[in-house]
DNA sequence: CCCAAATGTGAGCACTGCTCTCTGTTGTTA
DNA sequence: TAACAACAGAGAGCAGTGCTCACATTTGGG
């Protein structure tokens, strides 16, 4: 017979994710590196050092939330992108759109995987795997699009590759399984750090006083980076 | 006569000095909201409460090397753009590049003005007249070039802003005191969105194992870029 | 010279992450 | 079913934090 978890362990999974949720509760209210393990027992009705039966350091717990984080993320996109009658061009923006509504609706999380690195906090393997899902949404649109075409025929305005860089896309469109030409790869790696630097700014307040609400302005970037991607 | 600053207040300023060194070179070590004002008074041999003598609270010792920071970027910037016989597409990449240097020699630096905001920390109006200084710099060749033109000739691949943008853009270009038709502004801060994000992925260290050292993708990204802005 | 402003002192409050020893509980195995 | 080991929580304690407050000392202008 099939043994189902113990009582013991679905405790230890909710706690777990009760654990969580808490910290990104307070995640939300402050932000990073504010986060306190005393403040979670408390409203756990717990000890303090309880807490480190289920995450060994604050850091540990950190890392857990970036993983969820990445995860969330990558998931979106995925259903933001997921093919319809839309054509390419479409799904993409409709992707880079969820990134945003994402990123607005729960700026702690995003903060926490595309902000900048925590106190001394050095991101862990774990994290790669994840974050390299975003990154393929991201691009799907886009691969499908070059897959029924010559990719000869695309980026005509990028300059070819040197040497160095031409092998880091490869490794790079290898590593995550993507099936782009070098240039493609090129211009989703700028049109993904073109989306990053709009939201980090956004969500930063470098926009208060001039593009504020910025949905406009994030279109406008959004139309045109489509078209350099040849969607 | 002319009576200088009297011993009391030089010292003061030699302490505020050496007070944000210091701050500056744990910075350094850790990341931000590690900053500990009691280990700056110990090896300042100063008891900590006297810090609150020249900084009312830790947040306003951050502000203040926000500020800074945010004025020796732009400086640099200003010393990279510096007219000469070079053209604007090469003054351009020469901000772009500093830019980048500067960053990857003070990464915490960077992270302190563009990076995720500190823990509950509000940056305050004292941080926006020194940001402004950054995209001036950043923009300048632009202006420069576009200047000697005919605008309209300008950004035929964008697509012409809608009201909110156009307004937006406006106000924006006005506040700076930015020479530039709307189109042109739009393309500067995608451009600068471009850079912004690219390195906060090359800092963060989403770059690694994929593009490191993130040189030739920099420089492709710029080239790219630089097309774009018709520079 | 004097007195007020500026500066430094040291104790103290409330908080943090984390460790350690101890006790109670749970689940498996003999 | 009894025994035992793994697990979970309690509570004290350490070293550190930002910040406040009453107090002492230094400094410099009227």
């Amino acid at each position: 017979m099939t043994k189902g978890p113990t009582p013991r362990q679905v405790a230890r999974a909710e706690n777990i994710a009760r654990i969580k949720e808490l910290a990104l509760a307070q995640l939300a209210g402050t932000s990073a590196g504010e986060l306190s393990l005393r403040a979670i027992a408390r409203e756990l009705n717990i000890v303090s050092s309880a807490i480190y039966r289920y995450f060994p350091s604050r850091d540990d717990l950190i890392t857990a939330l970036i993983v969820d984080a990445y995860d969330n993320l990558g998931q979106t996109l995925e259903e933001a992108g997921a093919r319809g009658r839309r054509g390419p061009r479409r799904r993409w923006l409709d992707v880079c759109r969820a990134m945003r509504e994402w990123a607005l609706a729960e700026p702690h999380r995003f903060a926490l995987v595309y902000g900048s690195s925590i106190p001394g906090y050095r991101a862990p393997r774990d994290t790669i795997a994840p974050a390299g899902r975003v990154v393929v949404a991201f691009s799907a649109p886009v691969c499908d699009e070059l897959g029924a075409r010559e990719p000869v025929a695309y980026g005509d305005s990028w300059s070819r590759p040197g040497r160095v860089l031409a092998s880091q896309l490869r490794v790079s469109a290898d590593a995550l399984e993507l099936d782009l030409p070098d240039a493609a790869m090129l211009a989703v790696v700028a049109a993904f750090a073109r989306v990053i630097g709009a939201l980090t700014l956004e969500l930063n307040g470098h926009f208060v006083g001039g593009f504020e609400p910025a949905d406009a302005l994030f279109d406008a970037l959004l139309d045109d980076e489509a078209t350099r991607l040849g969607l």
